[in-house]
DNA sequence: CATGAATGAGAGTTCATTCAT
DNA sequence: AATGAATGAACTCTCATTCAT
């Protein structure tokens, strides 16, 4: 059913756009993709309805590629602190590993042709999340705050975190560690 | 001189820029600034050298409203916490009274063509905030950790509280409380 | 190929540059090109990577075309004298049965950004025109000049001579007569 | 009467048009000039009704410049040939000290806005040359040809033999040499 | 499906000229 | 007379998109 065309060539389009778009901004031409992908300039469009379908299917792309890294090997079993550290190292880590996805991210979040459904269908997929918030909120341990606001609150300190991290790559590993101390003292209750 | 070039003319194209950039993305026209702005399309470039210029010019003139706004009617005297506290909701009330800055802002933020030097010329020049850093530090009541690591957590805290104020008014002043609290917590070391 | 690049469009672009230039000058905008020609604007850049590789593509054309029209029916096997007649005359009858092309080519001789390597490349190809000037000096009858310097000569001359026909079209032949005469004196040593 | 201006702004006006328009060609602009001179841009505009007067003015400017460099210390006693030889001296000579008069001529000799009584004004000023031309048609030494044509052919030639001169200066006397030989071997009639 | 030539609207920028100062 | 800010038409070139091949 739909799309019998090459789901190969349509990551690779993916791929390149987010390298082309995390060095030269989402101004960037089209044929500056397709080249850079070795296509044709026509073909980026049998794949996409066009550059603004591109760039909303990059950032659903690049959303999905960033929760599943942040449920890999998820403790399911640990602590509520071990569990959110796992999700914001994850976090991190794959921030570090894939800058330009991080890159293309930060440019399509301020993007004016974003689409509104694209842009809220996310973490709600993740409903380890959803558990991580209701069992954080059951224990009294988390400031009552929404979950939105808290896993929104996550990913500005982690980025935070992540862009001094690249800037000074020798103390990379106290950011981290300062970052996430920062976070849980933040979210967590005072007694 | 013939004419001197007006001081107001410039502010005009400024703050014109703001709201078409905030609307429409830093790919808006020069065009459709300067007929918002009620000038001919040539005089943009009589006060900036191209589009660049402008869009950094606009940046290190947000950046000083911003500073400006933090610092007005500072308790210089107060305790550490009431200090804080006032730049926080001073930020938040500037971002919720300037939306358009704000958005402006964020799209530089992450533009390719922001010149390093305007980038990283901010913040320096507010010496409150050095010395509110140094006696945080000295008191012992912050977490260690750099000056401009503290600086951009609180801005990327308050920027997330923003996003929920704008987003749901009617819980605005639970975020903006809420979100302090966060970053207070978060940034002073536990006993 | 989706389709392949056009070779008649090409030379049409060229030979509507020719007439274009000729009339309104170098700075004839790209758009009267390729309306005249009845193209979109933007085919000429396929063609051409710019105006200014437009034009040294035009230089290039119009001397290829220049150097046929000399060394058709070249008469391999005459007297010097009745060699060198033979491109002084072919250049001069190429030159009033192109009007337009030598206009262009005048223009575009002093215009500053005639690349180096197009604007030496000419001639040089032509081995006719060495291997007259080789039995010239041979037989001793030419004065010592180098070659370069006695084909610039001869264009020179025979474009003063085109001109005076243009101007005053019924004394034509005289011109065309008395041009070459003082051509050939003039090279030719004297006993 | 007429212009109490200052004569010496235009002047310099001129002068550094002349530098500006060889080294950029005609295109360059009128701002480039006046900045040039130390002078604000629309004064170019008090001093000729445009840039089209302008590059006119400069056309008579240069040519009377160049005639009475031809006709300075002009041994109006002398032989046919030692004045034809001073005047090709003098041209070429003019020439080599001035080669942005040279080249500024060249490009408004070829320009669509040249105006057609100035560029005809020329030469007839110069009752010397045509007493020459008058004496060598009665002495029966020059070919049957207008002095019109004669003394285009010898402006071409000096031309040609100047840009080898340029281009190659240790040979710059033999060009200049044989340059006059072939001239005058051209125009005169063989016996 | 894949290609890339063709398109033409629209971009940023320049610049001759005007005119208030 | 001299200035230079203001103008807006005109320029070259880019680019998302279409469609013939």
């Amino acid at each position: 059913m739909a799309r019998p065309k090459s789901e190969e060539k349509r990551s690779r389009l993916l791929s390149v756009a987010t390298e082309v778009f995390a060095r030269n901004g989402l101004s960037a031409s089209t044929a500056s993709i397709t080249n850079a992908a070795g296509m044709a300039e026509g073909t980026l469009f049998v794949y996409f309805k066009g550059k603004d379908d591109l760039i909303n299917a990059l950032y659903a792309d690049i959303k999905q590629d960033l929760g599943e890294a942040m449920l890999s090997r998820y403790p399911r079993q640990g602590s509520l602190r071990s569990r959110l550290k796992h999700i914001w190292t994850c976090y991190i880590e794959w921030g570090m590993k894939n800058p330009d996805k991080l890159a293309a991210l930060h440019k399509i979040k301020v993007w004016e042709g974003l689409r509104r459904d694209v842009r809220d269908e996310m973490m709600d997929r993740f409903a380890e999340l959803h558990a991580l918030y209701d069992a954080g909120m059951k224990e009294g341990t988390f400031l009552k705050v929404p979950h939105e606001f808290l896993m929104a609150m996550l990913s500005a300190q982690a980025e935070t975190t992540m862009q001094f991290m690249k800037q000074d790559p020798k103390a990379a590993g106290l950011y981290k560690d300062k970052g996430f101390e920062m976070f849980w003292n933040g979210v967590t209750r005072k007694k």
